[in-house]
DNA sequence: ATTTCAAATCGTAAAATTACGATTAGTATT
DNA sequence: AATACTAATCGTAATTTTACGATTTGAAAT
């Protein structure tokens, strides 16, 4: 079987493997937090389909909904958020322990 | 449709979305380079299945198969590895550009 | 010219992903 | 009670992914 860390990465690096997951994170990134329909009106698909990538970053941690019917805020989950960007520098061979670092 | 940037960071994504490439990469890493014939070894995967896989992490970009008959030599293309890392601290907000960084 | 060997490709089946429209759920308003 | 609104879920179709065994390729050795 595959190494734990092998496993969690490839999680989250299939959650970030579709081009509307990037953006719908970037903006997650900048307002913090939105609606479901805040992104069915930034991209060019159906709110079912919004909906379904929205469920995908959920499954795979890398956000959190609080849902006040009829709306649902959408937010980063912060502690996962920080697991995937540790893996990834761990897998790049980035060293964050150091106070130095460069490409 | 959906910026450059993130169009080429989820096909960098979806190349790392499978254990199996993530280790693969990562051996790639270690030994610097390898043999199809040595990862068949390592993996309990069939050897049409590996070499599915490496073409796949060759297709995204990310290695580059040197092929002297019958044997092929693989490793890591640095020039898109570099930019796949750099589109990620991009991402991820983990700016390479100043001296210092820390999550 | 055969045989051998590593690795790619082919053919195929099962499962997962992506997208959509239609429906449902659940609260707030009229 | 009926309506309105947002968002999730359902059902479905088309495509892609994953895996395998079998075959092919291409150079080297016999």
């Amino acid at each position: 079987m595959y190494k734990k860390k092998s496993k969690r990465l490839a999680r989250y690096a299939k959650a970030l493997s579709h081009p509307v997951r990037i953006e719908i994170l970037e903006l997650l990134e900048n307002e913090s937090c939105c609606f479901t329909g805040d992104m069915v009106n930034v991209f060019p698909l159906a709110q079912s389909t919004i909906s379904q990538h929205l469920k995908e970053l959920k499954n795979a941690g890398l956000i959190q909904g609080e849902l006040n019917p009829p709306k649902t805020k959408y937010c980063i989950n912060q502690e996962n958020w920080a697991e995937a960007k540790a893996l990834l520098c761990d897998f790049f061979d980035m060293d964050f322990s150091k106070s130095t670092c460069s490409i």
